[in-house]
DNA sequence: ATGGCAATGTTTCATTGA
């Protein structure tokens, strides 16, 4: 099993990209973040014409998510949103697939601390944790993938005196993402020995990604029982090379059956 | 072994992202 996390930053620029990796990596199951379209407007059929049956949650130009899974494997239960926590931004997806529930999340962005949006970003935070309590109560198997736009820890950011306190990397959020891991999560990456400065966002600007200057801020979050049969975690910088690329790398776990 | 912002809207630049 196979089960990815990807911040396309606009489906339809990503479409003959996704598709060309959906190809050369055939995961069983996608979170895409990062949509930026509206429901009618979702590739529904290029994707099953691919192998992949598609649930969605979008909206015009910003945000959006959705769910993949390979046609064969039975998805059940799509619920959008966080319940309980009012929203107009299509944030999350969830869904029950192979035998456990898969919670697709954009978290936001929060664009500078102190901001209206940092605040809303700290809220929202608290408003997934509460839901995936309730989520891993229900299903001890939860697999939670996405862009959670936080750097966990100084290791996961190319310099971490540049970045020290700025938004992905302020405390109230890092605690904020440790507090999704103290509902019962781990951070999958961290359950192996990782090469030093993997990252999976590099800005556009600045040659970023060549000089690596990245900041891993998307991330798989498993339950015990997944954490169990996981057996890799990794990100694709790969992706992020060639031309009209996405800023985000897809992150991947296995999992064995 | 990569590349010097990108995507969207209704544009002729503003906004957002991270």
């Amino acid at each position: 099993m196979l089960l990815a996390a990807w911040n396309v930053n606009s489906l339809s620029v990503r479409l003959p990209r996704l598709l060309a990796w959906l190809a050369a990596n055939r995961p069983d199951v996608v979170c895409l973040q990062e949509t930026k379209l509206a429901d009618e407007k979702f590739p529904a059929r290029e994707l099953a014409a691919a192998g992949y049956a598609a649930h969605f949650a979008g909206q015009k130009t910003y945000n959006g998510v959705a769910l993949l899974a390979q046609e064969a494997l039975h998805v059940g239960d799509v619920a959008i949103g966080i319940p309980g926590f009012p929203d107009e931004q299509k944030r999350v997806i969830a869904a029950t697939v192979a035998g456990m529930r898969v919670v697709g999340v954009y978290v936001p962005n929060g664009q500078a601390v102190g901001s209206e949006k940092y605040r809303y970003k700290l809220d929202w935070y608290a408003a997934l944790a509460g839901m995936l309590r309730g989520e891993l109560a229900r299903h001890p198997a939860l697999a939670v993938g996405g862009d959670f736009n936080v750097a966990p820890e100084d290791r996961d950011v190319h310099d971490p005196a540049l970045w020290a306190g700025q938004v992905l990397c302020s405390e109230p959020e890092r605690a904020a993402f440790r507090a999704l891991l103290a509902v019962g999560l781990a951070d999958s990456f961290r359950l192996f020995d990782q090469p030093e400065k993997t990252f999976s966002w590099w800005d556009y600007r600045m040659l970023a990604f060549p000089k690596n200057h990245g900041l891993r801020i998307d991330h798989i979050l498993l339950s015990p029982p997944l954490a169990a049969r996981c057996t890799a975690s990794r990100i694709d910088r790969n992706a992020r090379k060639g031309e009209k690329p996405s800023d985000h790398a897809p992150v991947l776990v296995e999992l064995r059956d």
